[in-house]
DNA sequence: ACGCTATTCCGAAACGTTTCGGAGTGTCAA
DNA sequence: TTGACACTCCGAAACGTTTCGGAATAGCGT
């Protein structure tokens, strides 16, 4: 209570003492100097947890990371948290993280937050077309920003135009003369998943070229890896392989590299994230740079416009991903066949490669 | 103010009530169920604010992520915050993350935190052997627990045994005939810098074999990319290379194709953190996985004896990290100075295949 | 009938702020 | 002299809990 002491030091009343602190007008200039000069000497520290009661806020904005097989371990929520941290602190709000496994336990942690009144909002990363989270918090009508959009939309999202990106991904391929262009994506119902699936399937129906085969799974890189070799193994060889994200392109490219093709000569392949290592796997990785801390700050413009009540500002933006151009993708194959074929004479000699698990 | 809904409800006091859901005594069986009835039915939801008003405390444990070149990306982080996660909230506490980028701004927020009180524990990651922010949390007397030891000593950590990780991987290498082993290390006042490098430096001393080349930097793909071809470039080939870190690794890797040398037969290459990439680089990598779950554990344990006021609890754990065998070393080379030439003749046609920054 | 104890309940204070609705001055014009 | 007004300041309530120190009642043995 160290309002108190300030004020019982200067003979002042409590209320004098927060409304001088506290900015406001109604005190005069040499009593706020005074009040000043013995807060910084006690070294005042206004207790947080009683302006949030007083307040009724929290102060605070959570998110949930998703842990599982394949989901974490992605830099990009490393990247969003370190990008929203210190502009939160600066609004001082704390952010609050926790993580949970399956959509149910998701779940349950938002009934907590909002129930328990720990958060004024939430931001929702990873969303999925049709999102039980969404849902809730709308019901519950606590602030929030998504990070990606969603099927049912009125709610302010940032999403980064994944339909463009890979749309122009596979006009680049269709541009290097491919004609069968496979998609190794993520799951449909992810919205990034849905959003990227559909990019792909629209610059081919533009161009009038039939699909490539498509496979999806959560994007590690051992399903990259799989879903890779599975392609290879098909009765007609894709010349690309689009992937959703560079944790499945780089096990795509391990496996094209297991069964003695070489990237961007024999299989183009070109994934999405420019996450630092796809600078380093063999065949220096093509892929799309999202700008998660630009994408950032816009969702931070929203939360904070929201809680200030402000409803002016604008509540949905879809940003553009730009190409990294690197090695791993170019012209078609001549022959497609003849690689084709070297494929199938190395099966046997490739079996002892196998990998092991982590 | 439910407790008075449901007070007056049920023609009770707020006393009543309060001790009836908080599982105290002093209240008669019928009237206690009752009361979590009627709280059961209009949804009573404590609230968090003024529990912790009330009670002093904040109910919340804060830990800072470094951002910065190299820094941020690390899975480190997010495994040590999915595993601390759901055991938080278990014990109803909050985490608060934000991320600071160099070590005074650090500071800055660990003070905001203590000083705000916000916080009733932090989390120090990746100390230094002098860490500023531990001298400062000890002198404010607010509990803490490090992940990883500094020089001064005398606080509670959990760290992973580098230095033993380290000696055996040089002994391994050593097994294998490497007799010039050098060390790509991440900076020495980084504590797990400072262990690893012991370990390597130490099996050296014991083996009576003089200590490769060491070079030292903040443990990225680049830096590792750089450091591996500089020691490349010496004059001496070494036959293998420890690196601190796997994303160190990945870098040295790549130096190693781009040189036309084939990693686990011309030279050897072991890394830590058996991060998931490890697997899919072009040579399966060997490296250390340091349970960071099960350091998380600890170090929760750790810290909630601390807030439970509990010290019997043991304040300091050593972990192990255990080997996981890849194919990225080997037996020594029988002649490394004709590798060397390899390298030698094909300097000019390497330089066309530089890299792009990311 | 009395005192003692156990059981069950409650009033009020406390945690540290913010803010509502005044109230006491002094100045100035009518 | 009076009223209006601006400027400063303040008392008290409120935010929703927990907890201290009783207090009322009932049961029991003597």
């Amino acid at each position: 209570m160290s309002l108190i002491r300030i004020a019982t030091a200067l003979n002042l009343s409590v209320t004098t003492v927060s409304r001088a602190l506290g900015g406001h007008g109604d005190v005069a200039e040499a009593t706020r100097r005074r009040i000043q000069a013995e807060a910084e000497r006690i070294g005042h520290r206004p207790n947080a947890t009683a302006r949030r009661l007083r307040g009724g806020r929290s102060d605070a904005v959570g998110i949930v990371l998703p842990t599982g097989p394949g989901q974490l371990g992605e830099p990009f929520f490393l990247r969003l948290i370190g990008a929203i941290g210190p502009r939160l602190a600066e609004a001082g709000l704390d952010l609050i993280v926790s993580s949970a496994r399956g959509g149910a336990e998701e779940l349950a942690l938002y009934r907590q937050f909002v129930g328990n009144r720990r958060v004024d909002a939430m931001i929702v990363a990873r969303t999925r077309l049709d999102d039980a989270r969404i849902t809730y918090l709308r019901e519950a009508g606590l602030p929030f920003v998504a990070h990606g959009r969603t099927g049912a939309g009125g709610h302010p999202w940032v999403d980064i135009d994944g339909t463009a990106a890979f749309r122009a991904a596979t006009q680049r391929l269709l541009g290097f003369g491919h004609r069968r262009i496979a998609l190794i994506g993520a799951p449909l119902d992810y919205g990034f998943g849905f959003f990227r699936e559909a990019g792909w399937r629209l610059a081919l129906a533009e161009a009038g070229v039939e699909p490539g085969p498509a496979r999806f799974a959560e994007p590690s890189e051992e399903n990259g890896y799989r879903l890779a070799a599975e392609l290879l193994a098909g009765r007609e060889l894709p010349t690309a392989l689009l992937c959703a994200t560079d944790r499945l392109a780089v096990g795509a490219l391990h496996a094209l590299g297991h069964a003695g093709l070489k990237a961007g000569r024999d299989v183009s392949v070109i994934g999405y994230d420019n996450s630092p290592v796809g600078n380093y796997v063999a065949t220096p990785l093509t892929s799309f740079d999202p700008d998660i801390e630009g994408a950032a700050q816009s969702m931070l413009d929203m939360l904070l416009a929201q809680l200030a009540g402000r409803s002016d500002a604008p509540m949905s933006e879809l940003r553009g991903a730009s190409l990294i151009a690197r090695r791993s993708d170019g012209p078609a194959p001549i022959d497609n066949g003849q690689i084709k074929s070297r494929i199938a004479s190395r099966e046997d000699t490739t079996n002892d490669q196998g990998l092991r698990d982590p």
